[in-house]
DNA sequence: GTGGTCTAGACCACT
DNA sequence: GTGGTCTAGACCACG
């Protein structure tokens, strides 16, 4: 699993660093039970303060993706992934609604909308069933 | 136009502000060519700064969607909007990456993405917005 | 002789007059001793203020570019154009400079940039043979 | 590199420390990659507000100067500076026409002008910009 | 009355 | 300590 960190983004590291995890989730590269780096090794492998990894795993614990044991360290949740809770998807709506706007202001169509995502979607899952990792 | 601003949020206030003219622009409320409130009174509606108001209509004026005239005040762009640019592309899959990371992770299904981005879709242009349930 | 203005452009339409009339002059399409329309006229013909044409009339008329008669009206100064004084100078170079600057910066050769000045140069000039007005 | 503002000058002053940042990259005083004073420091150094200095901080960005790290500061692009691009070209036709006027008005040669340019480009790139005659 | 510019001073997120 | 955001209040250019 390798994660890649843009230090010129103007997406806070520990957001990337989440969504770096959240997408190896998603992709299978990372499975359930399956342990993280420490926050000392990831924030070296990444060159990132420690502070930074430790607020993205921290926030990964709370949303339920991740756990943390002090002695045992990191590891993706082996009881499984949060579902698709009611909190996650009026968040969800909150996020993707501004950009549906967009797009719609921009003339897109639901479909191809739709295909755009189904190709990030595709991409996701592809990206898991290869390895690289 | 009803704009509504949430204060409390953690999303900066000029982009509450730029989403919710999008939106209206997106919904049909604001048309090409419409005027929208100068500046200033566009804050004290809001109970917002100038300042802020002014920095959401310029970055709104530099995406394409509405014109700033110094004397005339402020109009949705008469020309049109911005289309689907191979730069826009960029920065739409850029943001709805980590969205569907996560729908993915928690096991939402292409299709369901799809009916909940639908229902979206459909209710900016049919009911103009108004709905956030 | 025809004058265009926009007034999207963040350039003051009094500005834009000006250099529209400066232009005029430069090409030939506008010869010393020949009359410009009133204040008022040139106002109705734009579609502007007509403080904003008075505006940019006593600009040139400060710079001796024309000649403002209570009752004859407005001319081209017949006596010839203002020469190339050490205070035209001064504010030459103050305004060039950034633009040279910039140009420097993004690579461009002194040869090149000559090359899109003789251009424009020739431009000017050209137009002032033909005629269109 | 110091950096002169002209306080009563009628060019605004985020304005003109754009330029001076500019002349700076252009004399080779600032090269790539080096970092530039915070907002905050460069702001006092100036005796001007943070906002000014954050202004053309920003414009600089947008145009691919330099580049802001939320964190780190502000630096020179390493990845070098923006070339001559068709929209650059557009600009500095644009700001470069109405100067060509006058001169041509004013009876300034081809040759003249070129001389007075080439003056100006030796005196960046020689002396880095610290001549004013 | 419009937007543009500037100031002074504050709090926050990030590292 | 960095830039990002926001406020309150001011003056100016423009039309």
């Amino acid at each position: 699993m390798i994660i890649k960190i843009d230090l010129q983004s103007e997406i806070p590291i520990y957001n990337q660093l989440q969504n770096s995890i959240i997408e190896g989730i998603a992709s299978g590269h990372l499975k359930p039970g399956e342990p993280l780096p420490s926050v000392r090794n990831m924030a070296s492998d990444l060159g990132v303060n420690m502070h930074t990894v430790n607020k993205a795993y921290n926030l990964l614990k709370q949303e339920g993706f991740i756990q943390i044991h002090r002695q045992k360290g990191v590891v993706i949740n082996p009881d499984g992934m949060p579902g698709v809770t009611s909190e996650y998807l009026k968040k969800f709506k909150q996020d993707i609604r501004p950009i549906i706007a967009e797009a719609l202001c921009r003339g897109m169509t639901g479909k191809e909308f739709d295909k755009f995502c189904n190709v990030i979607f595709d991409d996701l899952k592809v990206k898991g069933g290869n390895s690289d990792g």
